[in-house]
DNA sequence: CCAAAACGGAACCGATCGGTACCGTTCCAA
DNA sequence: TTGGAACGGTACCGATCGGTTCCGTTTTGG
């Protein structure tokens, strides 16, 4: 069975949202990318809108998805995951994180939006304190807060700097900060 | 002399797409807003794009006099420069920082506004640089960046949690960062 | 004082926005 | 095999996009 209507439309939109922002994808567009009929479309979602918040679901589950593999392959070490987004930061059409970009071009209200994203890095956070639990440092919320501050700075620099240097500069904050906090506690080293 | 139709347009355009998003704001708005006459627009702009980035320009000396202003009053010491992002950050009409929004709102290519976002960091790193010779801090350029990758971290949560938080936390990291450098050189305590 | 510049308002342009309705075809399962 | 669901294509809709042109008024400097 061909891919569905439905799953094309979200695949394209992930792809042409995530480059050229929400606002910037036209339907048109997105129905020529992915081959679906506009009547189709409104047969899958009741709009525009709708759209937006599916595929700010799918990318959710993709990216944690990908956080935990990719970090994992680098060890599974809370400084694994900054090792994953150096790597991010270096891929052809990194474009920053899909939940920054679409509250920074948001307007105002944006409710659903902003809470899918503060759901989303809840989320990471919470992704974050367990590889910290799991490598042995004392169990503080702040510091799985802080290493996602991190994180964060480091990708919006991304975009800007276009180097994967903004990265890098955060995994050394983040060695420094480690460091710091295992001597509060128990040592780095698990198990 | 009553303010200049430009300068109108300017302050209008400012308020707006810092609120809004650039692209959500069309000339229909603008003008509405400014009572300014369509015609008169493009007698001084020859285009929204133009409008755009003479607004970025103006953010930008605007931004840097604010900072500048609000350090000083907080000490002039680096980490009254997150004393001040924290007091930002509990504006209401606070929404980030413009060019991380304007880029992350931006297309694929708009290599103007990436430039100008870039130079706009370059700058506000500089500041930094300046704030830490000034307190005695060996001249380290990295350590500017890596206080601003904190502020822009911070910046960028704070659109997302709606409170001041990041900024106290981002903070907290710059004092145990300082406190590091400050060990590595001159003391802190300059004169 | 008066001419020229600056201005606000409105009519208009083609293009595109998100969204609806109807068509004929393709696919799939009962 | 056949009926119905799923589908792609197209013609529309009103609204708005950025942009152009003209006209009448207000402002201002020589």
């Amino acid at each position: 069975m061909p891919v569905k209507a439905r799953e094309r439309l979200i695949q394209s939109a992930e792809r042409l949202f995530y480059a050229d922002g929400i606002r910037a994808v036209g339907l048109e567009r997105l129905l020529a990318d992915s081959g679906v009929g506009r009547a189709s479309f409104y047969r899958h979602f009741s709009g525009k809108e709708d759209l937006v918040v599916t595929v700010l679901g799918a990318y959710e589950r993709a990216y944690r998805g990908w956080l935990a593999e990719r970090t994992d392959a680098w060890g599974g070490t809370p400084l694994a995951a900054f090792d994953a987004i150096i790597e991010h930061a270096e891929t052809a059409d990194f474009r920053g994180c899909a939940f920054i970009n679409a509250v920074a071009e948001a307007a105002e209200p944006a409710a659903e939006i902003r809470r899918m994203a503060s759901d989303h890095k809840d989320a990471v956070a919470a992704y974050l304190r367990g590889l910290l639990a799991r490598s042995g440092y004392p169990d503080d919320p702040d510091l799985a807060r802080q290493l996602l501050l991190l994180m964060d700075g480091a990708t919006v620099t991304e975009l800007h700097e276009r180097s994967s240097r903004p990265a890098r500069q955060a995994k050394e904050m983040a060695e420094a900060l480690l460091a710091g906090a295992s001597a509060d506690g128990p040592a780095p080293a698990g198990t």
